[in-house]
DNA sequence: ATTTGTTTTAAACAAGCGTTTAAAATTGTT
DNA sequence: AACAATTTTAAACGCTTGTTTAAAACAAAT
């Protein structure tokens, strides 16, 4: 599919793996599948990468370590955490809508190898780092944020941001919705979680916005 | 694993495909697995059921209605409108905390095979005779709900209910917690997803609860 | 032009897949 | 007890899988 011409034999591999890869996972393709889609033999792809296993890992981390990033250098910036939270929303679902089967392609992948890690411990630093915590401890030591755990915050934040492209297919088909209603509808949904988690989050300023 | 002796082949069958089907995937899984986990020949499989998609279809649409039904008997009740969102937050995470694997089963089931659809007529239909729907209109007229469609709704309540479950393993990891931890984590969580989505949906009664 | 090393291919490999077959074991009927 | 029908099994079927092999095509260097 892809026309690029001066593109090497192996990073067309690994671009035609991740397309197949995050659209029929692991289990759900094969390397002769790949091969076809990298317009290639299927021996070439044992040759650049020694086994189907060998390749996806690489996929796998290098999608893990997109998503991960993708979201990360809002926590640099010098706005208000209010301000970080409502950017940081807008940062997921722009990954999301360039890339909206990477969270099921994720968490799938996870739960078959149930080894393959996220190297926790780099990102968690990472967000240390910026100083985003003791930011979350001191809003809400001055009662300007509501007392929840950083797990809370976070499982709030991805769950609404990455659900609405997992669920797609099963919301439009319990709504009768085509493809073109579900692409408005995201984008409106995208205002009202924001809401709904800042009102939420920060309870005092319920009203502007 | 199941030691029920009354139980008879078929239903064995049934059971163990249902258990591995959910855990694993159809593309994860073979037919020799699912023969063995309950205990048996492969053959018997196909014996009983003409072939592992026949058998996959079974319990695919068995889930599938298990899993619509579980939520549907809340607007049944005579409860105000907020009082059967709150119930149904309740119902979700009973049926999820039971059940983890189903939501992810369903939406990857639904993405391999875009055919498989969910009988989406019969299940609006019954919602359709609750009469949930011209409560909230009613209730949005009136200014107690604010004005989010049903599909928006439905949204924020499946994203919120079962991503949870469906992100363990990326939280656990992210925030390296143990499995006792995101357990108790998770019950938690329930609270806060139940004021904040209220909260938001109707606004004015932001204070009590 | 020949030789070298690299890249690509077609063909084959054993293993595992879903499925079928035919015989054995079991059950029910008389 | 003997027969018929059903249930279960072991073995095989053809096909696809991931992977390897050996030869072909290509590129670079002398």
């Amino acid at each position: 599919m892809d026309m690029n011409k001066d593109e090497t034999t192996e990073e067309k591999i690994k671009a035609a793996a991740k397309r197949v890869f995050i659209t029929k996972g692991f289990s759900g393709c094969t390397s002769r599948e790949i091969a076809k889609e990298a317009g290639m033999n299927v021996a070439l792809v044992n040759y650049y990468f020694r086994s189907k296993n060998q390749l996806f890992l690489i996929i796998y981390h290098a999608v893990m370590k997109d998503f991960m990033l993708s979201m990360m250098d809002v926590f640099s910036t010098n706005l208000s955490l209010r301000e970080k939270i409502s950017l940081l929303i807008d940062r997921e679902y722009e990954f999301f809508s360039k890339h909206p089967e990477i969270p099921a392609f994720i968490l799938n992948e996870m739960s078959r190898n149930k080894n393959a890690g996220i190297e926790a411990d780099e990102i968690l630093n990472k967000l240390a780092s910026t100083g985003v915590f003791t930011e979350v401890a001191n809003a809400q030591l001055k009662g300007e944020m509501r007392q929840v755990d950083m797990v809370g915050i976070t499982m709030i934040i991805m769950a609404n941001c990455q659900h609405p492209f997992m669920a797609r297919l099963l919301t439009q088909q319990l709504h009768g919705m085509t493809d073109e209603q579900y692409d408005t509808q995201i984008i409106r949904h995208k205002e009202i979680i924001k809401e709904m988690i800042l009102n939420y989050l920060f309870p005092t300023k319920a009203a502007n916005e």
